[in-house]
DNA sequence: TTTGTTATGTTATAATATAACAGTTTGTGA
DNA sequence: TCACAAACTGTTATATTATAACATAACAAA
């Protein structure tokens, strides 16, 4: 696959429409798998939140549904929640913005590191992380059923460009 | 302190009087040292956020500041601003509600257990999960300003009384 | 007391999300 | 292939959460 699997950001100079390709047919086969039907407004919607690597909201997606025709809010919300069901996006919900997810592959809580100067996010899938959760939650004999980690901070572009104006 | 600083649940029969009395002397010593001023409003949010030991609405507090007398959003969202930047409160941005900080006496990021069934919390500060996001923050070349762990789940009791609901 | 600062009141509105019901499309089985 | 049920979408209205903008009040320090 040609999206980024690892956990490092996706800069500019990727191909993005590979990328997008790559996931636009992962998701057409999670759907085929599930007997879930991936239809044009549901593989828009899915477009429109893979087509940045930054989280969008529902609404800036509704404007650009409505580029094409009438949209309603109802019909953002309703593609997103089945995408969120089938794992294929996710939502940030500190920011009330959401995301593609980069390896839909099997069932995950999302970890997300999120740079608070340009946007962009890389998506962990950390044992560290969900080990130490578990591991604590164990301790306070709790029953976990998902978790959501979000880092916020400087990716590593911001951070030497930043580095650099400050001298 | 009366109020529990482990990470453990808290439950009815403890003393939530005295529990109140410590968080609201303690939010007092910490304006204080601050030079920040604890007005009327602020205390009343701080008590009304604390009354319960589960997330709050912030308008449910407008709700019950109402019965005082007249409030308007802000009132309380100003409030509620003032007592986050103290790590007073914390956000659950999961549900869009607020909650006491169990220990505010330094800086530190909201990690929490939150029960499906019956809504209670528990604050940690796990420095396992703290180290884990900060390696595999490091990994990415990432530089961390904060981060939020929200882990739902079902609570000791909840567990417990579910679990013979079943049979 | 005057003055600058901080806090609050008030009105309006922005931003995010869902309810409810009507209509349409689609896949399925007779 | 037709008719039906289920799934999906359109549409209108509204709920919920949060902030902007500006006027007024309280306070603290000179």
């Amino acid at each position: 696959m040609s999206f980024n699997q690892k956990l490092d950001f996706i800069f500019g100079e990727h191909d993005h429409q590979s990328c997008l390709d790559s996931a636009m047919a992962n998701a057409e086969r999670l759907c085929k798998q599930r007997g879930q039907r991936f239809t044009a407004t549901r593989r828009r919607v899915f477009e429109l939140v893979w087509q940045q690597h930054k989280p969008i909201g529902a609404y800036e997606i509704l404007e650009k549904l409505q580029q094409d025709g009438r949209a309603a809010p109802p019909t953002v919300y309703r593609a997103l929640d089945f995408l969120l069901d089938l794992g294929l996006v996710h939502r940030i919900s500190s920011m009330n913005a959401y995301v593609g997810c980069t390896h839909p592959d099997y069932p995950h809580d999302g970890q997300f590191l999120i740079c608070e100067s340009c946007k962009s996010f890389a998506e962990l899938d950390s044992p560290l992380i969900t080990t130490a959760i578990e591991q604590s939650a164990a301790n306070a004999d709790f029953e976990v059923h998902r978790h959501t980690v979000e880092i916020m901070g400087l990716c590593p572009r911001c951070r030497i460009k930043l580095a650099g104006e400050e001298q």
